[in-house]
DNA sequence: TGTACATCAGTGAACGCGCGTTCACTGATGTAC
DNA sequence: TGTACATCAGTGAACGCGCGTTCACTGATGTAC
């Protein structure tokens, strides 16, 4: 039977709710497409009427984690306090595609990761606004560092079975990247810094 | 046929060797037992002759490669530097198996993330080898922060489909790891800090 | 506003394919005497 | 040391299964008049 527009446009976004968070818990490989369908409670004959290919659908369900970024105002340390709290690593699903996904990316197709590319620009970008002003060269460049330590740290406190030594690896990430970012600790309380970070999407 | 004890022995080895090629080069789950099998001049038959099972495998491929590290005398500053690499970039398949499979490693066996645990502990220990003996609480706690930051670089580096973008991330975060541990730099020349690293295996 | 019909999102059976795994068979090795 | 035979690593066909994808069909929607 055919739907209202509203409906298959409402279809549509729940099928990438669906992927974006299966292909983060689960892996690109490890989800299929009947998966995803039955996720989005349709049957998946009808997912070639949404997408070319399942290549396709992973492009667009990252596109899709990557611009649905929360509209809090960005801070530093409320992101970092986030990003690598038991909270995040225990729900891959709703969080970080590179943590959740990072070494599954380069075996992707080149649209997916010219996707994953533009985001990780964004997040550079990002990590870099709550530098000082006076930092243009050398502590600006902290802030890739910083990114990539909180990514690895997580994946790794994933990967591993020891809860002990995981919480280890985020705690003390955190206190290594907090050091690295102590110049700018100084900010006024009223702009932000203590409010609910963006979520760790992007 | 049958075949010598020692061609046992060395068939087992090939075996391990392609898959831990494989594995790292393409992941887990692309690599088929034809294909580990392939690799090492056998047909996909024999395989269990030598395994149980795809998972068995894995766990004893995962093994293989973190045993079978280098004597070279262990150096920060030389891992790092060759950790970093291009040429590490350009070739996961002989690379570290953390930055080739993080993602990827809380998908499988318990044996397999218990082998990878093992491994992350060993190197978290090599990381601290050459912190300053009068740090013991503080500045230890950056061998994690330091390692994170190399796995995640790493992975970012290989997954991003730019490549000024790419060298970017790694030259930064190495400069980024090189100033967290500067304290260190008044090492002896002769002691091995010149010498070549051991391999980034773990 | 009302009617007639073309459109097309969704359904579920079916496709070819490659996967992990099993198995009957082979024949050189290793062992018992 | 020599002979007879049991062992077992390797071969390649075959298995059931789930995958991505296709397709004939359905029937409410959206459109043309």
């Amino acid at each position: 039977m055919k739907i209202t527009r509203e409906q298959v446009a409402e279809n549509r976004r729940r099928i990438l709710d669906s992927a974006s968070r299966l292909f983060r818990s689960r892996g690109v490989d490890a989800v299929s497409v009947a998966d995803v369908m039955q996720g989005a409670g349709l049957t998946h004959g009808a997912f070639y009427r949404h997408f070319a290919s399942k290549d396709d659908l992973v492009a667009e369900a990252l596109a899709h984690i990557l611009t649905s970024d929360g509209d809090a105002p960005f801070s530093l340390r409320g992101y970092l306090e986030q990003y690598l709290s038991a909270e995040h690593r225990d729900n891959p699903a709703e969080g970080c595609p590179f943590a959740a996904l990072a070494s599954e990316i380069r075996h992707q197709s080149p649209q997916a990761r010219a996707v994953m590319t533009a985001g990780a620009r964004q997040i550079i970008e990002m990590m870099s606004i709550d530098m000082p002003a006076s930092a243009d060269t050398a502590e600006r460049q902290t802030a890739i560092g910083n990114w990539a330590a909180m990514v690895g740290a997580m994946m790794i406190a994933r990967a591993v079975d020891d809860g002990a030594l995981s919480d280890r690896i985020l705690d003390e990430t955190r206190r290594f990247v907090e050091s690295s970012i102590k110049p700018v600790a100084s900010a006024d309380p009223e702009t932000g810094v203590l409010e609910a970070p963006s979520p760790p999407n992007g």
